[in-house]
DNA sequence: ATAGTAAATAGTAATATTACTATTTAGGAG
DNA sequence: CTCCTAAATAGTAATATTACTATTTACTAT
């Protein structure tokens, strides 16, 4: 964790209570936690804490690539993630919500590299397969 | 467009005005219409059309594959994207939003198929590289 | 230690998305 | 063509997320 407050510091951000409180929240609550499991936790300590500012830093996190957004299709919310050394993907499922991870990753740094060529600089990425679990798979 | 209301058929669904309407508007307000872009569309032909409805119908689509939920990490809502014919996936800038196509896919369907041995049946799935646009890096 | 400054925050308002329920309707059977 | 039934819808309520503003606070330089 002391990196990630290390890279917030080198790029200028403030290392207030809330947001330290935040990155912790996102590793007590892991796997997966919604912003309102974030802020519940959050609250614990800091019963003050305003849902924004739970919103303003899980934005801030992803923009550093801190921490990843996994979209759930269809469902109310997103659920999130620190990244936490392994790099990995997900397997969402339609149906219930549920994601698991997979150790699979296809994506080259050559095929990066083109894209930063092109002007945009990569800070992260996501792949999701998105389909059904074992136990919805009889009703989709 | 008529290979997706046979593919409704097929599976059941029922083909009503409102859903035809929902398809027509996603080929429409190509690229990236938001869902609110899509009722707005939608309701110059038929001003009744709730929002749920519009929501229900994407969610819908989402599940069949016919539409991809593209998300805008940090940004109010989420964009959408009717799977026509070439598959792809995209750069999204984070501090503006700003999606656009890349034709590059890693995936082998190979590792699709170990999915599908562990009893996760997959409908599609979504490459994102998120970063900055050549406009916003200087900012970045 | 103190003051200055820009960033961050709390609280609230606005917007986007999802859930719910009574009613309507598409598609199949007769 | 008419009836039947489950699916789909409109309208509304509930929830999740983002935007905004006045105030507070972490950090820097003195």
């Amino acid at each position: 964790m002391n990196d990630f407050l290390r890279l917030l510091r080198n790029k200028g951000f403030k290392l207030t209570p809330q947001r330290r409180a935040v990155i912790e929240a996102l590793q007590a609550c892991s796997p997966f936690p919604t912003a309102q499991e974030i802020h519940r936790h959050v609250k614990n300590r800091a019963p003050d804490v305003s849902l924004d500012t739970v919103y303003r830093n899980l934005t801030l996190l992803i923009r550093l690539g801190i921490v990843n957004q996994v979209n759930l299709p269809g469902r109310s919310g997103s659920v999130f993630e620190i990244v936490d050394g392994n790099h990995h993907h997900h397997l969402i499922c339609l149906s219930c919500g549920h994601a698991e991870c997979i150790d699979y990753c296809p994506v080259i740094p050559q095929k990066i590299a083109q894209a930063e060529e092109r002007g945009f600089t990569v800070v992260s990425h996501s792949l999701e397969f998105y389909g059904y679990c074992r136990a919805c798979r009889p009703a989709g």
